[in-house]
DNA sequence: GATGCATCCTGTGGCAGCTACAGGAGCAAG
DNA sequence: CTTGCTCCTGTAGCTGCCACAGGATGCATC
């Protein structure tokens, strides 16, 4: 059995980093590469090393992409929140535009929904040569389909 | 000038489906890399010629696409819809799985948009240096985060 | 027949955001 | 010293395309 608990100090490995942040290792190597996040130390043998601020950085990064900020977002926010002290006014206007985006995907989603919902409960669920479905994907189409192509 | 009109049975290039179809030539040649698409014949020259089901096929792929349907099932799509005339439930089946991927989308999407845009109308917009923004990222998280990682 | 231009061809590489190897090295316990 | 885990680098794959390079083809015109 491996050493359970290490000072309040210690730095830890890769697959310790890993498991109390919930990010894969290669996604953690990843984010290295892609300098999202700043190599960390390293032991003789060539082993990184991480400490708690690492461990931070990267439950941050987990957190904003689960809310959908793209690792470019991620980096601004990153930089924004590093030791250049953000205002509140600039994490605010990245917020705000990424949510934007979350309101127009809602929007389309749900229109989405509503055809698809109201196509399907038209589908008797018999065995019916005609389906609704293929119906509205192949006949009910745009104004230009149909006509010549070369016009 | 071209020929302007050609007659109804005529084969086209590419480019006149990619026009009519609105989809990219390479995105057409695409799909017939990936077999959505079945090779159409070519001029002596190779140069590729289609026609009406054609036009059709592809139209329905890109409405497919559209509605959020993955490219594999849309190949499933196709093959129902295809000579071995589908039954209406195996399109249902199709159809019914994608809108609950939808719908968990949707509900995943409108969490998210409450969350940030709690979150963002708390952000005073002031040059204060703790956002709750970044706080909601960096220190409202889950319980093992902040516990020791070699637990 | 030659010229010029648009369109087409194949093949390759790139984008995000990872994931999954292969083939080797480090390291601790028994 | 050996076993067995973890780690290393590098590369290739995934989806759904888009964009190029470098060449061939097709067609109207001179």
């Amino acid at each position: 059995m491996r050493t359970a608990a290490l000072s309040h100090s210690a730095r830890f490995a890769i697959g310790e980093l890993s498991r109390s942040s919930g990010v894969n290792i290669e996604t953690i190597r990843y984010y290295e590469r892609i300098k999202l996040l700043s190599p960390p130390s390293r032991t003789a043998g060539g082993r990184r090393t991480y400490g708690w601020s690492d461990l931070r950085a990267l439950v941050f990064i987990r957190r904003s992409r689960q809310l959908g900020f793209s690792l470019e977002e991620i980096r601004t926010l990153l930089k924004l929140g590093g030791p250049a002290k953000a205002t509140c006014n600039e994490v605010r206007e990245v917020a705000t535009r990424h949510l934007e985006d979350i309101r127009s995907k809602l929007r389309d989603l749900r229109k989405l929904e509503e055809v698809l919902d109201a196509t399907v409960s038209r589908c008797s669920g018999q065995s019916t040569p005609d389906c609704p479905v293929l119906d509205i994907l192949d006949i009910d189409r745009p104004a230009s389909v149909g006509a010549n192509p070369l016009n």
